[in-house]
DNA sequence: ATTGTTGCAAAAATTTTGCATTATC
DNA sequence: GATAATGCAAAATTTTTGCAACAAT
């Protein structure tokens, strides 16, 4: 693996991407962090997601209207994704999500990893009348 | 819903959707058609493409290299993603996939589908050996 | 000093769209 | 004739990249 040097900005994408639950997409990563580093830019942020996505530290979740969504929280759970607003929400199925091995055993495809992702309404939009 | 004239090339385009098991991008359909139909524009297939998914004629499976793949058989399966090639393969699960209804019930989120996404390395690209 | 990181802007790449033309009804 | 579908090219978007400047080791 390559050799990296210490970055405060690296660590500041990283942290808003952990520290957030709105699965983010790179601009909104860009957006947060920008009033309080001015002089960021949008590649530096696509670059060091990039870079969390080969080091195993992030994962990707789904896109939304073309835009990839990213999870910080790469331990085994699902995703709701909202068809009227976009939002992407946690699920938690800990046990669902994480006995692969025994689904695809003998049929010659390596699972590295399984998603469930739910789509439809959030409880949010539910609500909402329509006019 | 929407009023629709007959158009050979909208035929064209579904048929070719749903007689591959490739899980096609719009440029695959694209240019699978345009030996045939040398007067195909890929703004048609886009267009044509965005329409069936409005009737729900068509699904969304994954994005792969920025590419959105598309599925023309919506009967409840799973897909395996390829990390090495890319390609896309169908999962049978149905049993596993068409009950979705009581995971998330009573929690005020309202699903439509479900989809399980496998992630891994393929037969094909699995007996390769790397040099 | 060497190598990694970033800003900036340009480039790539995918997808959408405006508009004149053509096809369907 | 009215409305829908299309080709074409431009535009809009997201994401990547080249390169010079800067930072870390």
């Amino acid at each position: 693996m390559a050799k990296h040097n210490f970055s405060s900005k690296r660590n500041a994408i990283y942290d808003m991407v952990c520290s957030t639950d709105t699965h983010p997409s790179a601009r909104w990563v860009y957006e947060k962090l920008k009033p309080d580093i001015p002089d960021l830019s949008l590649g530096t942020v696509y670059r060091n997601i990039a870079l969390f996505k080969n080091e195993g530290k992030i994962r990707v979740v789904c896109n939304v209207n073309g835009e990839e969504r990213i999870d910080g929280d790469i331990t085994p759970h699902s995703h709701f994704i909202c068809n009227k607003c976009g939002n992407v929400y946690d699920i938690c199925d800990k046990q669902i999500t994480s006995d692969f091995s025994s689904e695809l055993s003998g049929t010659g495809y390596i699972v590295e990893s399984k998603f469930i992702l739910y789509y439809g309404i959030c409880p949010e939009c539910s609500e909402k009348k329509i006019h």
